[in-house]
DNA sequence: AGCAATGACTTGCGATTTGCAAGTCATCTT
DNA sequence: AAGATGACTTGCAAATCGCAAGTCATTGCT
């Protein structure tokens, strides 16, 4: 009944702690799915990812859980399937995601827009509340359609208030 | 000889590019350490971290060198000392590394001060312009001096503008 | 000059953690 | 009733990690 020890903390900077908590390389795409692809359950997580071995998601989602950043709840028109959704603890760590997409945007040679990326950089803090009004009215929407696997589904989100 | 081919990418999305790279649970306290506690050296990493393994930090130096995010150089007074910088797009990953420490301070137990953090979190881009600033004039001396080992040496860096 | 110390790494090796592939076991669907 | 589905386990082989010990050029000390 108690929460296992987990990953034990090597020092009490906040730095160390989080990375003692999501400082692999599944845990934050597991959120950023959760937080921007509108990703819900293990099934998702499996298939649109980038190929996490099922193994490894089933312990990642576990983890994430016993820290408290996300919370499965079973879903009830269908009780095979559990919907997993951010805790606020998760939500938060919405800013962390951004900084890694525009970093990553700017630096590594992604193939994705970067001009959408610089737009929301501009507009950090819009894009932030954003996500989080999104949270929570629970709106499914994903975020960044282009980042989901289909390109389709919805159009429309660009958001520029300079 | 050749540059390893490092962890192989797995998809265009920048977030899982920079994970590629950093995803790991020392890569980003060495970046740490160089940004804000002024280290430089092997030893300095070895020591005054949270107990990194010798082997292992060799090769996360080795890995950053490689992405471009640090450079080794070779000290001029002592030539068995190796100075280690950030690069550009080392320097770059201070917003990333910020939200780390405001999320770990805000939601695991740190025994960091929390209002400092709370301060810096206001001051976001004040905070990252020092930062900044300190990196381009080489300056040595640690931003943050409650997350350095012995707390004296360098006071009066609060910076509040608001 | 001679010799111990220092700094930056390697090497060995047992303990974990990863990454497949396959299997289990309750629900749905038809 | 029989076959999908969804969410996980299990079994390993392979890659990593972590710890202790060892190299090997400088440097410092006498």
């Amino acid at each position: 009944m108690g929460a296992k020890p987990g990953p034990k903390r090597r020092s009490g900077c906040p730095v160390s702690i989080s990375l003692d908590i999501f400082g692999d390389r599944w845990s934050l795409l597991i959120i950023r799915d959760l937080m921007v692809r509108g990703f819900r359950t293990f099934r998702e997580f499996e298939r649109g990812g980038e190929g996490i071995a099922s193994n490894i998601l089933a312990d990642r989602l576990q983890r994430l859980e016993t820290a408290g950043i996300i919370r499965p709840e079973s879903d009830k028109d269908d009780r095979r399937r559990v919907n997993y959704r951010l805790t606020e603890k998760g939500i938060d760590l919405a800013p962390v995601l951004l900084d890694l997409l525009i970093w990553g945007s700017r630096h590594g040679e992604a193939d994705a827009p970067c001009e959408i990326i610089e737009e929301m950089a501009e507009s950090r803090e819009q894009v932030l509340a954003e996500v989080r009004r999104r949270w929570e009215h629970r709106d499914p929407n994903p975020l960044l359609p282009w980042l989901s696997g289909s390109a389709e589904g919805s159009r429309s989100q660009r958001k520029k208030r300079k």
